[in-house]
DNA sequence: CTAACGACATA
DNA sequence: GTATGTCGTTAGC
């Protein structure tokens, strides 16, 4: 079999040269300018790492729950570079052990670390499997850093001749650059840096690349535990190589500094030195590099596949096998150049519309994949071929509409000018009906123009035309400040991916890419990072507007398709249909109803909360004897603990910080009477600067109501949750936090707040779902839930409960449903650890099938790898089988509290949609304003009171049926604080 | 200017 | 012990 390495070098010379001028046109460099051979040498723990936090915030798990986050980086890596370079001499280097001598130096080094990840660990075994199956050697030495391996091969190989590459993002390797040594750094999602002499010089500020090894030696390295000179950063470690060169030389002119850092610096001089040893990179490992052994052979393609099959790697397989069939189909001549073969297996089409012809009917062709695409491994709009039309005359869309109207579902997307959805302008809306195709209409700035084009959809929206969308809820309530509604079936494909996977995000930017190998358009490209300097859509050219807006749309056309089997997978298509689209509606029209808020009252509030608060910081001062920022934890735990030491041995937080949360704080308020004085002004800090300050900023100017907006595809539980601001969170537990709530009030003096709440509805699934008679009786017979569990465990009659019997029943039936521990109930109670364990056991005992309930769930979820609701709502548990007690236990717990939260939410999403509709079906003026979890929260015209009061309280009891009765309790008031 | 952290508000 | 969101401080870019 012939090898990689078997090309010849003019073919090899066009294609890189053609890469590299594409990506880096600053870059001088190809990796084969000349004859001399080349030598790859890859830093495995550095790609795998980086491979892992690159998929950090969206994991890759595979069906059997495996995270494969860490091998899939490593490959795409891997693979990236040997398509790219083709590469005749590779090997992968890994630790092993530890440096040893580097830890016989300096004991901490490395010592800080965290815990290498679990999907880091079971990684490596995995990588060389795939690696060994690739007949790519792996070099490991027990007691030596990849970095020393990689540091002797690369000076050996530079010996026989070889131009060497070391495939790594760590810096540190910028020490072993030369001539003929280069650091060839991969780039996230694909691309790569190559740092030769004159890079290091510029990047580091030195002239000699083995001055990096001084560089780092000076300002340490945290990740490594390299102390480093105190006080010295990146900025002085520079300054100090241009004047002095070396970290010896540095030390031996000290008396020339000045000040604090003449004191420091050589009081820490050993440091120095030592430092200086760890950062460098040994260069005689005993390793041998024999060119031989490092050429790249042909991979075991079956055993390939095989280990890629099981790991589910599918579109990495799909790569893998590419990249091989074109070196074949160039060893045997039957193509020249790689794009030459993409183009046959994609044929293009015929069909070519003329740049700015206007053709509706045209259909879209089908792209070649060009270099750019194998760079990063994802499509993007430049390698895929499509037609997206921007429609700016009456003709156009007079077409346009024709068109939508014979659709049976389109996508559509609306660009504004900004995030508040009642408050923005609309500067265009782009439509796709068919994959890779799509139109935008824009909009001028003239609102009155703006509403007369906007006119001309009319039809559209209000047909029966199923609309898919991203986050329909933004739109629609968009279009509604235009008096524009959307009728018709939903689909909405954040919400969609909300039900086929929970725990990931939704973004269309990360589905675009796990679903569609397709990396959109980034917004921040557009108009910049958010925050200063972002520009409006408005000033982005409308040729640029066109191709992003409808690429959205054309994504998310395209998601809907996968989506609908995913669904059905998922099992959850009912709840997605019945439940989660109608709410969309539901919600969409409470967040544009808003709430009535008395800002008069509030600014009241504030004053008399600024007067208790300067009062109390006073007070405060004295009795510590100096000023300080209370709202400090650190300035506040040191001067407790270190001026005032209230505590022999103080709670430390993760970060090494004073712990001085309330709890710690109510512990210690017997100590003295600042702690007193402490807890209320923290109590009355958040209250003003949460609520009573930051309530009136958020009303409306337009409406002068509070719009809250809910998230539906947050909560991983499948609660809703409610941001800018967030009203799911008012104070009530407080008397002065209360009073925010007396700030809520109707909408004018015919109307009246309605609340309407769930009594335990929690403890009623829980014991519903155990088929708990003990506890299902209780319910039924209306008892106090917690005085009947008291009376039971402590084995008095009803009446005679105390109540501190009561106060510790009631914190069990509430860690029941958060997965108890004893440590937990402990804390949370006035028991000691061994008091708990007995309260819990025999809880157990009294309530035996609640236990059978909570282990069937954990077994559940072991084999099928999820819980779910009594809709069928799923939680996916990954860490249900870790070999890790702690990241089990939590997984354990998630299996029982997921499915009683979730139910608990799935019932009252029911009930809003079964309100909602009556209320228009019946044409009622009242109002649904907000929901709290188990709360509903309603404007209630004062005609309607009495028939609407039944009506909620029907709606809610009779949501879902179960063997436990679910009670409602209905208040009403003048304020939000009297309806409870 | 941004991100992480500690603290704390709710169900 | 579950699920969230927001604020002020602080460290790092």
């Amino acid at each position: 079999m012939l090898k990689f390495c078997s090309f010849t070098a003019g073919t090899l010379d066009t294609i890189n040269w053609t890469l590299l001028k594409k990506n880096h046109p600053q870059i001088g460099y190809k990796t084969n300018m000349s004859d001399q051979k080349r030598v790859f040498l890859v830093d495995a723990f550095a790609l795998i790492f980086r491979g892992y936090y690159a998929f950090i915030k969206n994991p890759q798990i595979n069906s059997k729950g495996l995270d494969t986050s860490a091998i899939m980086g490593f490959m795409n890596s891997l693979l990236d570079v040997i398509k790219r370079e083709k590469p005749d001499h590779l090997a992968v280097c890994f630790d092993k052990g530890g440096s040893v001598d580097r830890v016989e130096m300096f004991e901490a080094y490395k010592a800080n670390r965290d815990e290498t990840p679990e999907a880091i660990k079971i990684a490596v075994p995995y990588i060389q499997e795939i690696l060994k199956a690739m007949h790519i050697p792996i070099m490991v030495k027990a007691g030596f850093e990849a970095d020393d391996v990689i540091g002797t091969l690369s000076k050996q190989a530079e010996k026989e001749g070889y131009k060497t590459f070391m495939v790594t993002p760590d810096k540190d390797f910028a020490q072993l650059v030369s001539d003929n040594i280069f650091m060839y750094k991969p780039r996230f999602g694909g691309g790569y840096d190559i740092w030769g002499v004159p890079e290091v010089q510029e990047k580091f500020g030195v002239t000699d690349p083995l001055q990096v090894i001084d560089f780092l030696g000076m300002m340490g390295d945290s990740a490594d535990n390299i102390p480093g000179l105190p006080g010295v950063g990146e900025k002085t470690a520079k300054k100090f190589l241009t004047t002095y060169g070396t970290m010896e030389n540095l030390l031996a002119n000290t008396h020339e500094l000045k000040g604090k850092m003449r004191e420091k610096v050589e009081a820490a001089k050993d440091l120095g030195l030592l430092s200086k040893k760890l950062a460098t990179i040994m260069l005689d490992v005993p390793v041998t590099f024999n060119a031989k052994d490092f050429e790249l052979d042909q991979p075991d393609m079956p055993k390939v596949t095989e280990l890629f099959n099981e790991l589910e790697f599918r579109n990495l397989l799909k790569n893998f096998t590419k990249t091989f069939a074109i070196d074949t189909a160039e060893e045997t001549g039957a193509s020249k150049n790689g794009s030459e073969e993409k183009i046959k297996a994609t044929p293009k089409k015929e069909t070519l519309i003329p740049e700015g012809q206007f053709d509706l009917f045209a259909a879209p062709g089908t792209g070649s994949v060009s270099e750019e695409e194998i760079a990063s491994g994802f499509k993007t709009i430049s390698t895929t071929n499509h037609f997206y039309q921007h429609i700016d005359s009456p003709f156009a869309r007079t077409l346009l509409l024709r068109n939508l109207m014979k659709q049976t579902a389109v996508c559509f997307d609306t660009e504004t000018t900004g995030l508040k959805a009642l408050e923005v302008e609309l500067i265009g809306i782009a439509f796709s009906y068919e994959t890779g195709k799509g139109y935008y209409v824009s909009f001028p700035e003239d609102q009155a123009e703006t509403q007369r084009i906007l006119e001309d959809f009319r039809p559209f929206f209000e047909s029966e035309i199923e609309k898919i969308g991203h986050n329909l809820k933004y739109d629609i309530k968009v279009l509604s400040t235009y008096k524009m509604p959307v009728k018709g079936k939903l689909f909405d494909t954040m919400i969609a991916h909300y039900l086929i996977n929970p725990d990931m995000r939704h973004n269309m930017d990360v589905l675009a890419e796990t679903y569609l190998n397709y990396q959109p358009i980034s917004i921040a490209e557009l108009i910049g990072k958010k925050g200063k300097n972002q520009l409006s859509m408005r000033s982005v050219p409308l040729k640029e507007q066109t191709e992003y807006a409808v690429e959205d749309a054309d994504i998310t056309f395209q998601l809907k398709q996968l989506f609908t089997g995913e669904l059905e997978n998922g099992n959850v298509t009912k709840l997605f249909n019945d439940i989660e689209l109608p709410l969309v509606s539901v919600l969409t029209a409470m967040e544009i109803e808003g709430i009535n808020v008395n800002t008069d009252f509030l600014k009241e509030l504030s004053v008399a909360l600024t007067a208790d608060i300067d009062r109390l910081e006073k007070s405060i001062y004295e009795q510590a004897g100096e000023e300080f920022n209370i709202a400090s934890p650190k300035q506040l735990g040191i001067v407790l603990f270190e001026k005032m030491e209230l505590v022999k041995k103080p709670k430390k937080t993760k970060t090494g910080q004073y712990a001085t949360g309330e709890d710690i704080l109510s512990y210690l308020a017997k100590e003295h009477d600042i702690i007193k004085d402490i807890q209320e002004y923290r109590q009355y800090k958040k209250l003003q600067s949460t609520y009573v300050d930051a309530l009136p900023n958020e009303v409306n100017p337009k409406t002068g109501r509070i719009h809250t907006q809910y998230m539906q595809a947050v909560a991983a539980t499948g609660r809703l949750s409610s941001n800018n601001p967030n009203l799911q969170n008012i104070p009530i537990r407080t008397a002065r936090g209360r009073e925010v709530r007396k700030a809520f009030v109707p909408r004018d003096e015919n109307h009246v707040l309605l609340a309407a709440d769930y009594s335990q509805i929690e403890l009623r699934i829980i014991a519903a779902l155990s088929e708990e008679e003990n506890m299902i009786n209780a319910f039924k017979n209306g008892e106090d839930i917690h005085a009947s569990t008291a009376a039971k465990v402590f084995n008095v009659p009803l009446n005679e409960v105390t109540r501190d019997q009561r106060s510790n029943a009631k914190t069990v039936n509430f860690g029941i449903v958060y997965g108890v521990s004893a440590f937990g109930l402990s804390n949370q109670t006035d028991l000691s650890r061994s008091e708990a364990k007995e309260l819990i056991d025999t809880y157990y005992e009294t309530y035996p099938k609640l236990k059978a309930y909570m282990s069937a769930q954990v077994d559940f979820a072991r084999e099928h790898g999820y819980v779910e609701t009594v809709l069928n709502r799923r939680r996916y548990l990954k860490d249900i089988n870790s070999r890790n007690a702690v990241v089990r236990n939590g997984a354990e717990r998630n299996a029982v509290n997921a499915p009683i939260q979730g139910s608990a939410a799935d019932i009252i999403k029911l009930a809003m949609i079964n309100i909602q509709k009556r209320f228009e079906k019946e044409g009622f003026r009242s109002r649904m304003l907000l929901q709290v979890h188990d709360e509903l929260v309603f404007d209630t015209h004062k005609d309607e009171l009495e028939i609407i009061k039944p009506i909620i309280k029907y709606e809610m009891e009779h949501a879902f049926k179960m063997s436990v009765p679910l009670d409602v309790e209905v208040g009403i008031g003048e304020n939000w604080l009297e309806a409870h």
